[in-house]
DNA sequence: TTCGTCATGTAATGGGTTACATGATTAC
DNA sequence: GTAATCATGTAACCCATTACATGACGAA
Protein backbone atom coordinates (compact mmCIF):
# COMPACT_ATOMS: atom_id res chain seq x y z
CA UNK A 1 0.00 0.00 0.00
CA UNK A 2 2.07 2.50 1.21
CA UNK A 3 5.28 0.68 -0.58
CA UNK A 4 3.66 1.74 -4.21
CA UNK A 5 2.25 4.85 -3.33
CA UNK A 6 5.83 6.12 -2.28
CA UNK A 7 7.68 4.37 -4.70
CA UNK A 8 5.43 5.85 -7.41
CA UNK A 9 5.85 9.03 -6.10
CA UNK A 10 9.57 8.75 -5.96
CA UNK A 11 9.97 7.19 -9.49
CA UNK A 12 8.79 10.70 -10.27
CA UNK A 13 10.99 13.02 -8.67
CA UNK A 14 13.20 12.66 -5.15
CA UNK A 15 11.31 14.40 -2.26
CA UNK A 16 11.63 14.18 1.36
CA UNK A 17 8.58 12.72 3.65
CA UNK A 18 7.17 15.96 4.38
CA UNK A 19 6.32 16.58 0.93
CA UNK A 20 5.83 13.12 -0.04
CA UNK A 21 2.60 13.04 2.17
CA UNK A 22 1.25 16.15 0.89
CA UNK A 23 1.92 15.33 -2.78
CA UNK A 24 -0.37 11.92 -1.69
CA UNK A 25 -2.55 13.54 0.20
CA UNK A 26 -3.38 15.81 -3.03
CA UNK A 27 -3.49 13.30 -5.72
CA UNK A 28 -5.87 10.44 -3.09
CA UNK A 29 -6.99 12.45 -0.45
CA UNK A 30 -10.44 11.26 -1.51
CA UNK A 31 -9.60 7.89 -0.93
CA UNK A 32 -6.71 7.16 1.26
CA UNK A 33 -4.73 9.80 3.94
CA UNK A 34 -1.52 8.63 5.46
CA UNK A 35 0.04 9.38 8.42
CA UNK A 36 3.41 10.11 9.14
CA UNK A 37 3.96 7.97 11.53
CA UNK A 38 3.55 5.06 9.27
CA UNK A 39 5.15 7.06 6.48
CA UNK A 40 8.87 7.37 8.13
CA UNK A 41 8.97 3.80 9.42
CA UNK A 42 8.26 2.57 5.76
CA UNK A 43 10.84 5.39 3.96
CA UNK A 44 13.14 3.67 6.41
CA UNK A 45 12.10 0.23 5.66
CA UNK A 46 12.32 1.01 1.72
CA UNK A 47 16.03 2.14 2.49
CA UNK A 48 17.12 -0.77 4.36
CA UNK A 49 15.70 -3.02 1.04
CA UNK A 50 17.43 -0.89 -1.57
CA UNK A 51 14.38 0.33 -2.83
CA UNK A 52 15.76 3.85 -2.03
CA UNK A 53 18.74 5.92 -1.21
CA UNK A 54 18.66 8.85 0.94
CA UNK A 55 20.66 11.88 0.78
CA UNK A 56 20.71 14.45 3.25
CA UNK A 57 20.04 17.95 2.00
CA UNK A 58 20.21 21.14 4.21
CA UNK A 59 18.23 23.40 2.17
CA UNK A 60 19.21 26.83 2.54
CA UNK A 61 17.14 28.13 5.76
CA UNK A 62 15.39 25.12 5.85
CA UNK A 63 16.41 22.38 8.58
CA UNK A 64 17.60 18.99 7.88
CA UNK A 65 15.67 17.52 5.20
CA UNK A 66 15.72 13.69 4.22
CA UNK A 67 15.55 13.18 0.65
CA UNK A 68 14.93 10.15 -0.99
CA UNK A 69 15.98 9.02 -4.35
CA UNK A 70 14.27 5.45 -5.99
CA UNK A 71 16.79 3.09 -7.07
CA UNK A 72 16.64 1.41 -9.80
CA UNK A 73 15.72 -1.97 -8.07
CA UNK A 74 12.77 0.36 -6.44
CA UNK A 75 11.86 0.68 -10.06
CA UNK A 76 11.66 -3.02 -10.44
CA UNK A 77 9.80 -3.58 -6.91
CA UNK A 78 7.54 -0.34 -8.09
CA UNK A 79 6.34 -2.07 -11.77
CA UNK A 80 5.73 -5.38 -10.00
CA UNK A 81 3.47 -3.91 -7.37
CA UNK A 82 1.66 -1.83 -9.97
CA UNK A 83 1.09 -4.34 -12.49
CA UNK A 84 0.29 -7.02 -9.41
CA UNK A 85 -2.50 -9.91 -10.45
CA UNK A 86 -4.79 -11.47 -8.03
CA UNK A 87 -4.02 -9.09 -5.21
CA UNK A 88 -6.55 -8.13 -1.97
CA UNK A 89 -6.80 -4.61 -0.87
CA UNK A 90 -8.03 -4.15 -4.34
CA UNK A 91 -10.91 -1.97 -3.07
CA UNK A 92 -8.35 0.41 -1.15
CA UNK A 93 -5.69 -0.66 -3.73
CA UNK A 94 -7.10 0.27 -7.04
CA UNK A 95 -7.69 4.17 -6.86
CA UNK A 96 -3.63 3.79 -6.07
CA UNK A 97 -3.23 1.69 -8.69
CA UNK A 98 -4.27 4.20 -11.31
CA UNK A 99 -2.54 7.18 -9.78
CA UNK A 100 0.20 5.84 -10.93
CA UNK A 101 -1.45 4.22 -13.82
CA UNK A 102 0.95 6.53 -16.98
CA UNK A 103 3.58 4.10 -15.86
CA UNK A 104 1.85 0.82 -16.25
CA UNK A 105 2.03 -0.56 -20.01
CA UNK A 106 -1.29 -0.16 -22.09
CA UNK A 107 -1.66 -4.05 -22.11
CA UNK A 108 -1.16 -4.35 -18.25
CA UNK A 109 -3.94 -1.41 -17.81
CA UNK A 110 -6.65 -2.57 -20.17
CA UNK A 111 -5.91 -5.95 -17.96
CA UNK A 112 -6.14 -4.48 -14.92
CA UNK A 113 -9.17 -2.57 -15.31
CA UNK A 114 -10.97 -5.39 -16.44
CA UNK A 115 -10.29 -7.31 -13.21
CA UNK A 116 -11.46 -4.84 -11.49
CA UNK A 117 -14.63 -4.42 -13.37
CA UNK A 118 -15.54 -8.04 -13.10
CA UNK A 119 -14.84 -7.15 -9.06
CA UNK A 120 -17.39 -5.09 -9.52
CA UNK A 121 -19.71 -6.56 -11.73
CA UNK A 122 -19.84 -10.02 -9.16
CA UNK A 123 -20.34 -7.41 -6.30
CA UNK A 124 -23.48 -5.35 -7.64
CA UNK A 125 -24.76 -8.68 -8.26
CA UNK A 126 -24.29 -10.05 -5.20
CA UNK A 127 -25.37 -6.35 -3.68
CA UNK A 128 -28.46 -6.02 -5.55
CA UNK A 129 -29.97 -9.59 -4.70
CA UNK A 130 -29.59 -8.70 -1.44
CA UNK A 131 -31.05 -5.64 -1.90
CA UNK A 132 -33.95 -6.94 -3.78
CA UNK A 133 -34.81 -9.28 -0.84
CA UNK A 134 -34.34 -6.84 2.07
CA UNK A 135 -36.38 -4.29 -0.07
CA UNK A 136 -39.65 -6.72 -0.24
CA UNK A 137 -39.85 -7.49 3.36
CA UNK A 138 -42.40 -5.75 5.16
CA UNK A 139 -40.61 -5.65 8.45
CA UNK A 140 -37.29 -4.63 6.87
CA UNK A 141 -35.30 -1.88 8.86
CA UNK A 142 -35.36 1.40 6.49
CA UNK A 143 -32.10 2.72 7.55
CA UNK A 144 -30.32 -1.05 6.58
CA UNK A 145 -32.10 -0.34 3.41
CA UNK A 146 -30.86 2.53 2.06
CA UNK A 147 -27.53 1.62 3.43
CA UNK A 148 -27.66 -1.15 1.04
CA UNK A 149 -29.72 0.97 -1.72
CA UNK A 150 -26.27 3.77 -1.65
CA UNK A 151 -24.24 0.99 -1.44
CA UNK A 152 -25.37 -0.52 -5.02
CA UNK A 153 -25.95 2.58 -6.25
CA UNK A 154 -22.18 3.42 -5.09
CA UNK A 155 -21.05 0.02 -7.64
CA UNK A 156 -23.06 1.66 -10.03
CA UNK A 157 -21.33 4.77 -10.55
CA UNK A 158 -18.23 2.90 -9.73
CA UNK A 159 -19.17 1.03 -12.85
CA UNK A 160 -19.98 3.79 -14.86
CA UNK A 161 -16.10 5.14 -14.27
CA UNK A 162 -14.34 2.41 -15.06
CA UNK A 163 -16.51 1.84 -18.05
CA UNK A 164 -15.37 5.35 -19.22
CA UNK A 165 -11.69 4.63 -18.67
CA UNK A 166 -11.72 1.00 -20.30
CA UNK A 167 -13.20 2.84 -23.53
CA UNK A 168 -10.84 5.74 -23.12
CA UNK A 169 -7.85 2.85 -22.91
CA UNK A 170 -9.30 1.55 -26.20
CA UNK A 171 -9.80 4.47 -28.12
CA UNK A 172 -5.93 5.09 -27.40
CA UNK A 173 -5.32 1.12 -28.25
CA UNK A 174 -7.44 2.06 -31.41
CA UNK A 175 -4.72 4.81 -32.59
CA UNK A 176 -1.70 2.76 -31.56
CA UNK A 177 -3.17 0.24 -34.02
CA UNK A 178 -3.85 2.64 -36.70
CA UNK A 179 -0.76 3.63 -36.62
CA UNK A 180 0.68 0.90 -37.19
CA UNK A 181 -1.89 0.41 -40.26
CA UNK A 182 -0.43 3.70 -42.00
CA UNK A 183 3.28 2.05 -40.83
CA UNK A 184 2.50 -1.24 -42.93
CA UNK B 1 -15.37 -1.85 14.79
CA UNK B 2 -16.18 -5.37 15.06
CA UNK B 3 -17.23 -5.11 18.63
CA UNK B 4 -19.79 -2.24 17.55
CA UNK B 5 -21.38 -4.42 14.36
CA UNK B 6 -21.29 -8.22 17.22
CA UNK B 7 -22.84 -5.97 19.76
CA UNK B 8 -25.61 -4.90 17.81
CA UNK B 9 -26.60 -8.07 16.02
CA UNK B 10 -26.28 -9.85 19.66
CA UNK B 11 -28.76 -6.57 21.11
CA UNK B 12 -31.24 -8.06 18.34
CA UNK B 13 -30.97 -11.70 18.72
CA UNK B 14 -28.90 -14.92 20.34
CA UNK B 15 -26.28 -15.83 17.43
CA UNK B 16 -23.24 -17.84 16.52
CA UNK B 17 -20.24 -16.64 15.30
CA UNK B 18 -20.82 -18.53 11.72
CA UNK B 19 -24.33 -16.94 11.39
CA UNK B 20 -23.10 -13.34 12.83
CA UNK B 21 -20.50 -12.84 9.84
CA UNK B 22 -23.15 -14.04 7.58
CA UNK B 23 -25.79 -11.42 8.66
CA UNK B 24 -22.83 -9.04 8.90
CA UNK B 25 -22.51 -9.32 4.95
CA UNK B 26 -25.90 -9.08 3.81
CA UNK B 27 -25.98 -5.74 5.38
CA UNK B 28 -22.65 -4.30 5.00
CA UNK B 29 -21.07 -6.37 2.58
CA UNK B 30 -21.00 -3.36 0.03
CA UNK B 31 -18.92 -1.22 2.83
CA UNK B 32 -16.87 -3.54 4.66
CA UNK B 33 -16.42 -7.38 5.55
CA UNK B 34 -15.49 -9.53 8.18
CA UNK B 35 -13.12 -12.49 8.19
CA UNK B 36 -13.67 -15.48 10.90
CA UNK B 37 -9.64 -14.67 11.95
CA UNK B 38 -10.92 -11.57 13.72
CA UNK B 39 -14.75 -12.69 14.53
CA UNK B 40 -13.69 -15.16 16.62
CA UNK B 41 -11.22 -13.64 18.45
CA UNK B 42 -13.81 -10.64 18.95
CA UNK B 43 -16.13 -13.43 20.49
CA UNK B 44 -13.76 -14.77 22.85
CA UNK B 45 -12.70 -10.70 23.84
CA UNK B 46 -16.29 -9.77 24.38
CA UNK B 47 -16.95 -13.14 26.42
CA UNK B 48 -14.13 -11.71 28.63
CA UNK B 49 -15.52 -8.57 29.21
CA UNK B 50 -18.99 -9.28 30.32
CA UNK B 51 -20.50 -7.88 27.15
CA UNK B 52 -21.61 -11.45 25.93
CA UNK B 53 -22.48 -15.08 27.16
CA UNK B 54 -21.76 -17.85 25.71
CA UNK B 55 -23.86 -21.15 25.67
CA UNK B 56 -23.02 -24.27 23.94
CA UNK B 57 -25.82 -25.22 22.06
CA UNK B 58 -26.20 -28.96 20.18
CA UNK B 59 -28.93 -28.27 18.10
CA UNK B 60 -30.16 -31.78 16.89
CA UNK B 61 -27.91 -32.86 13.75
CA UNK B 62 -25.25 -29.80 14.11
CA UNK B 63 -21.93 -29.92 15.83
CA UNK B 64 -21.02 -27.55 18.65
CA UNK B 65 -22.40 -24.40 17.99
CA UNK B 66 -21.24 -21.64 19.76
CA UNK B 67 -23.76 -19.39 20.56
CA UNK B 68 -23.96 -15.59 22.23
CA UNK B 69 -26.42 -13.60 23.68
CA UNK B 70 -25.70 -10.11 25.11
CA UNK B 71 -25.54 -9.07 28.09
CA UNK B 72 -26.89 -6.00 29.78
CA UNK B 73 -23.75 -4.51 30.42
CA UNK B 74 -23.28 -4.88 26.69
CA UNK B 75 -26.04 -3.28 25.61
CA UNK B 76 -24.84 -0.38 27.29
CA UNK B 77 -21.29 -0.90 25.69
CA UNK B 78 -22.98 -1.02 22.81
CA UNK B 79 -25.02 2.28 23.17
CA UNK B 80 -22.18 4.17 24.08
CA UNK B 81 -20.27 2.55 20.96
CA UNK B 82 -23.22 3.45 18.53
CA UNK B 83 -23.48 7.40 19.83
CA UNK B 84 -19.31 7.47 19.99
CA UNK B 85 -18.15 11.21 19.35
CA UNK B 86 -15.19 12.50 17.50
CA UNK B 87 -14.59 9.41 17.00
CA UNK B 88 -11.72 8.32 14.11
CA UNK B 89 -12.36 5.75 11.15
CA UNK B 90 -15.39 7.92 11.16
CA UNK B 91 -15.67 6.79 7.22
CA UNK B 92 -15.59 3.22 7.55
CA UNK B 93 -17.98 3.23 10.49
CA UNK B 94 -20.34 5.62 9.55
CA UNK B 95 -22.01 2.61 7.64
CA UNK B 96 -21.93 0.57 10.49
CA UNK B 97 -23.75 2.98 12.66
CA UNK B 98 -26.40 3.36 10.56
CA UNK B 99 -26.58 -0.31 10.27
CA UNK B 100 -27.53 -0.24 14.10
CA UNK B 101 -29.35 3.42 13.49
CA UNK B 102 -32.53 2.55 15.11
CA UNK B 103 -31.23 1.57 18.35
CA UNK B 104 -30.32 5.31 18.89
CA UNK B 105 -32.27 7.75 20.10
CA UNK B 106 -33.78 10.06 17.89
CA UNK B 107 -32.07 13.23 19.29
CA UNK B 108 -28.80 11.46 18.81
CA UNK B 109 -29.57 10.11 15.44
CA UNK B 110 -30.15 13.54 13.85
CA UNK B 111 -26.52 14.90 15.55
CA UNK B 112 -24.47 11.67 14.11
CA UNK B 113 -25.79 12.51 10.68
CA UNK B 114 -25.24 15.93 11.20
CA UNK B 115 -21.62 15.37 11.98
CA UNK B 116 -20.87 13.04 9.22
CA UNK B 117 -22.28 15.76 6.97
CA UNK B 118 -19.93 18.13 8.14
CA UNK B 119 -16.78 16.04 7.52
CA UNK B 120 -18.58 15.70 3.86
CA UNK B 121 -18.74 19.47 2.92
CA UNK B 122 -15.26 19.78 4.56
CA UNK B 123 -13.35 17.72 2.47
CA UNK B 124 -15.90 18.11 -0.53
CA UNK B 125 -14.35 21.85 -0.29
CA UNK B 126 -10.78 20.40 -0.82
CA UNK B 127 -11.15 17.60 -3.02
CA UNK B 128 -12.53 20.63 -5.33
CA UNK B 129 -10.68 22.86 -4.47
CA UNK B 130 -7.40 20.80 -5.75
CA UNK B 131 -9.43 19.22 -8.04
CA UNK B 132 -9.99 22.42 -9.71
CA UNK B 133 -6.09 22.83 -9.05
CA UNK B 134 -5.26 19.87 -11.52
CA UNK B 135 -8.13 20.20 -13.75
CA UNK B 136 -6.32 23.11 -15.42
CA UNK B 137 -2.40 22.21 -15.87
CA UNK B 138 -2.27 21.08 -18.99
CA UNK B 139 0.55 18.87 -18.42
CA UNK B 140 -1.96 17.58 -15.27
CA UNK B 141 -2.03 13.08 -15.87
CA UNK B 142 -5.21 12.72 -17.26
CA UNK B 143 -5.86 9.38 -14.82
CA UNK B 144 -5.11 10.96 -11.73
CA UNK B 145 -8.08 13.70 -12.75
CA UNK B 146 -9.69 11.57 -13.57
CA UNK B 147 -9.63 9.92 -10.70
CA UNK B 148 -10.06 12.69 -8.02
CA UNK B 149 -12.86 14.20 -10.34
CA UNK B 150 -14.60 10.48 -9.62
CA UNK B 151 -13.79 11.09 -5.86
CA UNK B 152 -15.22 14.66 -5.63
CA UNK B 153 -18.30 12.92 -7.37
CA UNK B 154 -18.60 10.39 -4.54
CA UNK B 155 -18.72 12.69 -1.97
CA UNK B 156 -21.25 14.88 -3.89
CA UNK B 157 -23.62 11.43 -4.26
CA UNK B 158 -23.15 10.76 -0.49
CA UNK B 159 -23.57 14.65 0.60
CA UNK B 160 -27.02 13.79 -1.60
CA UNK B 161 -28.11 10.62 0.42
CA UNK B 162 -27.04 11.99 3.64
CA UNK B 163 -29.44 15.19 3.10
CA UNK B 164 -32.32 12.01 1.99
CA UNK B 165 -31.45 10.81 5.65
CA UNK B 166 -31.43 14.04 7.31
CA UNK B 167 -34.77 14.97 6.00
CA UNK B 168 -36.36 11.88 6.68
CA UNK B 169 -35.22 12.23 9.87
CA UNK B 170 -36.24 16.26 10.36
CA UNK B 171 -39.99 15.03 8.93
CA UNK B 172 -40.23 12.29 11.55
CA UNK B 173 -39.27 14.68 14.67
CA UNK B 174 -41.63 17.04 12.95
CA UNK B 175 -44.37 14.26 13.30
CA UNK B 176 -43.55 13.92 16.81
CA UNK B 177 -43.94 17.34 17.83
CA UNK B 178 -47.03 17.70 16.05
CA UNK B 179 -48.03 14.91 18.14
CA UNK B 180 -47.08 16.49 21.01
CA UNK B 181 -49.00 19.97 20.24
CA UNK B 182 -51.99 17.53 19.92
CA UNK B 183 -51.13 16.53 23.36
CA UNK B 184 -51.25 19.84 24.54
C1' DT C 1 6.68 36.59 20.94
C1' DT C 2 3.66 33.65 19.60
C1' DC C 3 1.30 31.12 16.12
C1' DG C 4 1.17 28.32 12.08
C1' DT C 5 3.58 25.43 9.17
C1' DC C 6 7.52 22.71 8.05
C1' DA C 7 9.97 18.64 9.36
C1' DT C 8 11.25 14.10 11.50
C1' DG C 9 10.78 10.68 14.45
C1' DT C 10 9.34 6.82 18.25
C1' DA C 11 6.27 3.78 21.24
C1' DA C 12 2.25 1.68 22.07
C1' DT C 13 -1.59 -0.03 20.13
C1' DG C 14 -5.36 -1.19 16.98
C1' DG C 15 -7.67 -3.85 14.22
C1' DG C 16 -7.68 -6.33 11.32
C1' DT C 17 -5.83 -10.30 7.38
C1' DT C 18 -4.10 -14.86 5.36
C1' DA C 19 -3.07 -19.36 5.77
C1' DC C 20 -3.71 -23.25 7.98
C1' DA C 21 -5.95 -27.03 10.71
C1' DT C 22 -9.90 -29.68 11.96
C1' DG C 23 -14.03 -31.85 11.53
C1' DA C 24 -19.26 -32.44 11.10
C1' DT C 25 -23.34 -32.23 8.00
C1' DT C 26 -25.90 -32.02 3.79
C1' DA C 27 -26.94 -32.78 -0.99
C1' DC C 28 -25.95 -35.08 -5.10
C1' DG D 1 -18.35 -41.37 -1.64
C1' DT D 2 -17.33 -36.94 -2.50
C1' DA D 3 -18.00 -32.14 -2.90
C1' DA D 4 -19.93 -28.04 -0.87
C1' DT D 5 -21.12 -25.79 3.02
C1' DC D 6 -21.34 -25.29 7.91
C1' DA D 7 -18.61 -24.38 11.90
C1' DT D 8 -14.71 -23.08 14.98
C1' DG D 9 -10.36 -21.95 15.93
C1' DT D 10 -5.01 -20.52 16.03
C1' DA D 11 -0.50 -18.39 14.64
C1' DA D 12 1.97 -15.35 12.16
C1' DC D 13 1.84 -11.26 10.21
C1' DC D 14 0.54 -6.64 8.09
C1' DC D 15 -0.25 -2.24 7.77
C1' DA D 16 -1.57 1.10 9.55
C1' DT D 17 -3.09 4.64 13.57
C1' DT D 18 -2.77 7.87 17.71
C1' DA D 19 -0.23 10.24 20.89
C1' DC D 20 3.73 12.13 21.96
C1' DA D 21 8.32 14.50 21.59
C1' DT D 22 11.37 17.62 19.39
C1' DG D 23 12.68 21.48 17.11
C1' DA D 24 13.48 25.03 13.26
C1' DC D 25 11.48 28.81 10.40
C1' DG D 26 8.59 32.58 8.80
C1' DA D 27 5.12 35.90 9.41
C1' DA D 28 2.00 38.89 12.21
Amino acid sequence: MLELAVLGLLHEQPLHGYALRKLLTQRLGAFWRVSFGSLYPTLRKLERAGFIERSRVEGPGRRRRQVYRITDVGREQFMALLEGDAESLEEERFPLRLAFFRHLRPESRIRVLERRRAELVQRHAERSAELERVAHDPFADGYVVSLMRHGVARIDADLEWLDGLIAAERGLAGERDAEHVDED
